[in-house]
DNA sequence: GCGAATCCTTATAGAATCCTTACACCCCCG
DNA sequence: CGGGGGTGTAAGGATTCTATAAGGATTCGC
């Protein structure tokens, strides 16, 4: 598999290296669009829409980690880790932040260009599948880009943490979704045993939502299993 | 929490290492399936409908690469390979092979843990685009993304085990699973002999499912063997 | 700093589920 | 005609899971 017309947002500051990336994935019929600081990563993946981000987390200007954070907000391109750095704890930030993968230095041109290949393969694969921004049902609307939710005509004000658990559930209408996935989108992969806290907060949102939060008919419980929010 | 959230298939056959992965895994509350050798990680693929792969390229009964490949015919779960062997060729084949990742002994059981979790990241954004895989016939619909069944246009509540049961048949349309098969991969290696829970249960999918459950037209018996989830 | 909002934990009652036991049934064969 | 293996239904106690309230810890905004 070549290039295709797959196009390469390539971040990293040393000159050197740059010049060794670029050329291998040039070879391999890649288009490729360069940045050497975090600023000018963000514009670019804002502004050219990448379909690959190579990142080097050692940046003069910026952390790794949170710009790895910054560039998810800004695109859905898989992103991958280059780094001197190979301590374990690097790698887990970096790929709990939003990374798909991490290459230490040294590296071979062959195992990156490998790497490339099975992110685009995955990008191409998510692709297929593209979110509505909004959901209503049961008297109940969630705006999902203004991030706003009423019940019954009114508007309802949620806490952050009600509102990323309701929009988890929106951004999967009528599909249970199980305790642990609940809680690793919501608070993260180290609390995925926390059920209990997700009752409590899945009861305060019925409390809001719900015309009777005793018989919930929007915010449904599968025992056992996890919670699905029902259409009509 | 009982274990009915994210599963994963390690391929493994060093017993040591093998017990050092299963360990960790359950400490991160997921719910673990074991195969020792090539056969026996092809079977547990199409039969248990793994969310993520485990595995160990230095199988002693087969090829690395091509065990790769025949998993990707069986499913399209995330495959995390972990071998011994570093060199790029070794990488760049898995990869292209269909692996989604691959780390070289020794690895940190916190590097592996983050890679599952992109692994399962990525299956849930690739999920979103798929179709539902469902069955239908006899008036019953069985919709398992959404964990949802629907008898004669109503949707039927099942229990976490009724469900499990029934989504095994539903894996395999037509043909006769034997008591043995719907007790290992229902309750586990540990039930191969409690057939009359199974028949309990299967009861119970009966009484929910069927419109004469006393003359079943969807879960058949096959006496002596097993059951059978006919289609039209 | 201080108050208010939010978060997380604990405790407990109530609900759902699981698994076992008990027993009736059916068909085949002696 | 009477077992006997294999099967289907019913019922109940033990276990697990869930809902809700309440309070201390923490964070946030001013």
């Amino acid at each position: 598999m070549t290039g295709t017309d797959a196009a390469v947002l390539v971040v990293e500051d040393d000159v050197a290296m740059r010049r060794v990336l670029v050329t291998a994935l040039r070879t391999s019929a890649y288009t490729v669009i360069e940045a050497g600081t975090g600023r000018e990563a963000a514009a670019q993946a804002a502004g050219r829409n990448p379909d690959v981000i190579l990142l080097d987390l050692g940046l003069p200007d910026a952390d790794g980690v949170d710009l790895t954070r910054k560039l998810r907000t800004l695109t859905r391109a898989p992103i991958i880790v280059i780094s001197a750095r190979g301590r374990e704890h690097d790698k887990v930030a970096a790929l709990d932040a939003g990374a798909d993968d991490y290459l230490t230095k040294p590296f071979g041109t062959v195992e990156l260009l490998a790497r490339i290949r099975v992110a685009l393969r995955h990008a191409r694969a998510a692709d297929r599948g593209s979110e509505d921004a909004a959901f209503a049902a049961h008297g109940v609307r969630v705006d999902l880009t203004a991030r706003r939710v009423f019940a019954n005509g009114r508007e309802v004000h949620l806490t952050p943490t009600e509102y990323k658990l309701l929009a988890v559930l929106v951004r999967h209408p009528g599909r249970v979704m199980t305790h642990r996935q609940l809680l690793e989108l919501v608070w993260g992969p180290s609390y995925v045993s926390q059920t209990q806290n997700l009752r409590v907060y899945m009861g305060q949102l019925r409390h809001k939502l719900e015309h009777d939060p005793a018989r919930p008919r929007l915010l449904t419980t599968e025992p056992g299993v996890g919670y699905r929010l029902d259409g009509e």
